[in-house]
DNA sequence: ATCGTTCATCGTCGAACGTCGATGAATGGA
DNA sequence: TCCATTCATCGACGTTCGACGATGAACGAT
């Protein structure tokens, strides 16, 4: 049933994209509120393997500091990750992403 | 001519929404992810009075506080103001805001 | 010409952010 | 069982942010 190579996101909600409140948006906001976090999350787009590992491998920073920025984006509910042995697959959260830009939109 | 009941938005390009880059976008992120900027947004977007001390009189900041809040707004290209006389009139810049949701949206 | 109003800017101070190296827990393999 | 790998967390350090009061420039009215 494990699947290793696929990250698999949990039907949750289909795409109800709640508008978030003011705090919960400004969160969101902050947390693309910075080079590396975007382009941690285009690289969780445009991947399949979204292991941390992989992500400190593109970007020119410490895994300390990659591993902040993943759990700025994952307590904004933007992203999520699952344990796996002993590594994390990380990827999008597509209704925390519709959520920001619901918030977004309705500015 | 002068129209000062009206915040007139020059008409500039219709609504290219061109994508930002992730510097410009992570700049406009960060101008919106404070509770009270956003506030300042909504303001901007519900009344036609958007004159400095209307928003100073709706907010709970001193008013050196919310001028640094329009500054950092303009300076992202979300808002942008004209001087009225002493005063000075600001308005939401729909392009700006395009912008943002288009960078949001390339995500 | 003088005064009051309106607003941006400056200086300051505490809090939060961004980065790093070091440490340790958890897991899988030898 | 022991070791290597992977990753999150901690502590430290410098930078940036958010808030305020004080100051001064620009303008209109008297």
């Amino acid at each position: 049933m494990s699947d290793t190579t696929e990250c698999h996101i949990p039907p949750a909600a289909p795409d109800s994209a709640a508008v978030p409140d003011d705090d919960a948006l400004a969160t969101m906001a902050k947390a693309i509120a910075h080079p590396a976090r975007i382009a941690i999350l285009r690289l969780l787009a445009n991947r399949e393997t979204c292991v941390t590992g992989d992500v400190v491998a593109e970007l020119p920073l410490a895994q300390s500091t990659v591993s902040e920025h993943l759990r700025i984006l994952r307590e904004a509910g933007l992203i999520q990750g699952e344990i796996e042995g002993p590594r994390t697959r990380y990827c999008i959260n597509a209704n925390g992403l519709a959520a920001l830009r619901a918030g977004i939109a309705a500015l």
